[in-house]
DNA sequence: TTGAAAGCGTTACCAC
DNA sequence: GTGGTAACGCTTTCAA
């Protein structure tokens, strides 16, 4: 295919194809519109004009005088972690259901990208929803008023909503859990941050203090499979009479159920696990995994509404609506 | 929270800022653009002023007046199925890298959806990327004349570009690799489509006779972990002399070899098993998954790449350029 | 049924 | 350094 050089060079608009129809702007509007009023012949003569000269409306324009779309960008790390493909499947859902569009970014966990999106974001879409690692007061400079919901955002956000989840509750049914199994020493495998132990690892301590469980069995874990197959290792080299663990995800957990089954624990009877999220993926796996699980449809309904109300100026969601309280899921694993 | 009622009347434009600074709508343009020819005094006065309005631009008029912001929808069925995620990162990271921003929209697997987008797709994006399931005729009286590019359609299109997926050599490398441990009773597990069997099968079927191997045994399975444990099922009760499977994808293989072990099969020895698409995913599993690989990144660059091309005017890619070559990747699972 | 004119909110091009 | 004026491409309102 080879298209004559130069074939690019304006741009045709409607007035092209009105003056190719022979009639006016407006008629123009009014024949691609569907409005009534308009003359059936007219009509499909300004629709063959507008073909053949390969008219497309322009959407700025076109926006700028009915101001009924809307689009949300959605901004998150990594589209290939399934915690969050599942978040934004389900953002893009409660999106649908109100004909809205999204514009989603994947900064691939860089903080650089992660700041270039923030920068082009606040020009392109109405509101912004959002896994964000900088500072609150970096993301305002950027938004700058533009309504903002945070997913996830551990320490409750003062200047913007943000979509909590509480895994308390959860977690203590996870430790429940095992030590009704006759469990005892259960380790945790946690996210491998620089600062300090996540707060699903306080959720842990609370949970394992009030059961009478030690709670000093925990190894840091990077966020992935092989992250976690590999502290599962050093955890159990450091504390070889574990018998079972919670862990930070279900990445970790998947990571570290696979790594059981190499050091030939057997999984449940042998070293139970049990993960957080509540990931499909987790079905996939043998056995399938226990997980404190998250309702992410509900996150990203909630973070969608509350987007609503920030824009139409209605009252918004308080702090304790917009929580998704985790529930423990027991499947093969535990 | 509770916000003022009837707080929410008329957007705050480019003129309030200016009454309210004491300038003109150009100053304040330029104030907010960060050009030059301005007294930094006056800048940071309209600065102030539109903070304190809470003032941002609409996209919409300053989409109208500077032509530079591209947006491309990418339409795929499920963003939860792992190679639809796959494809919809690669092509995220694809546009990111020319500063475009994408609009995703999940149909969901349903006709109707898909109609709905393309519907209101055609106003909100300069080009489309996706994998469509209605006929091309109704996507062209949808698209008019807008970019498209096809991913994975299978029969070659004529009115659009299409990203084509060749699996030729890799299942022939596979069924090879099978044949080559002793394998010679092989079954395919093909997608369970309501017409015609798949052009995987074919390229299933093209192999095994290459070989020799008998090409009879095949089960149709639901593209899903379970809908590939069925079907293994199914195949073993009418073939159980099948030692090895080939699967028309990975979440198939996946599901099969979940039944397998519950069968009491071990993977590989018992029984072998080689997926398609190569997902990540496919590391996740025990065995990890043996499969016949598709490069998803390239598959969202070229889609991008052909996008721009079309967009430009420029010479497009060729039908023998846009196409990505799937090639055996081998695991623990064959 | 059709068309002329006004405006949507912004930036570009000139004068001043 | 700053402010008019004219686009940008479309829809809406109102006359004809």
């Amino acid at each position: 295919m080879v298209s004559t050089p130069g074939a690019e060079p304006r741009k045709i608009t409607i007035n092209d194809v009105a003056r190719s129809a022979g009639v006016s702007r407006q008629t123009v509007s009014r024949a691609l519109n569907d409005k009534g009023e308009i003359d059936s012949d007219t009509k499909q003569r300004v629709l063959d004009a507008a073909r053949a000269l390969g008219y497309r409306p322009s959407r700025f324009a076109r926006g700028l005088v009915r101001q009924d779309t809307m689009t949300i960008g959605l901004v998150i790390p990594d589209l290939l972690n399934p915690f969050f493909t599942e978040v934004a499947a389900a953002a893009l859902e409660a999106a649908r259901s109100r004909g809205w569009h999204v514009v989603v970014y994947d900064t691939t966990d860089r903080a650089e990208e992660e700041r270039g999106t923030l920068q082009v974001i606040t020009s392109q879409v109405d509101a912004v929803i959002g896994y964000f690692s900088c500072s609150e007061s970096e993301l305002e400079s950027y938004t700058r008023g533009m309504p903002v919901v945070l997913i996830g955002r551990e320490g409750r956000s003062t200047r913007f909503s943000s979509i909590r989840i509480d895994g308390e509750r959860g977690v203590h049914a996870a430790i429940a859990h095992l030590v009704a199994r006759g469990h005892t020493r259960i380790g945790m495998l946690d996210h491998h941050t620089r600062a300090e132990p996540s707060i699903r690892h306080d959720w842990f301590t609370a949970a394992a203090k009030a059961h009478g469980v030690d709670t000093g069995r925990v190894v840091g874990a990077d966020q992935s499979a092989d992250g976690g197959g590999e502290a599962l290792r050093t955890l159990l080299a450091a504390h070889p009479e574990v018998t079972a663990v919670f862990t930070f995800n279900d990445i970790i957990a998947i990571g570290a159920l696979r790594e059981a089954r190499r050091l030939g624990r057997r999984v449940p009877r042998d070293l139970a696990v049990i993960g957080f999220d509540g990931l499909q993926l987790g079905a996939l796996v043998e056995p399938p995994l226990s997980s404190v699980a998250l309702d992410t449809r509900k996150l990203g309904a909630l973070a969608i509404e509350q987007v609503a109300r920030l824009l139409s100026g209605l009252d918004t969601l308080e702090a304790d609506e917009l929580v998704v309280h985790a529930e423990l899921h027991l499947s093969g694993s535990a």
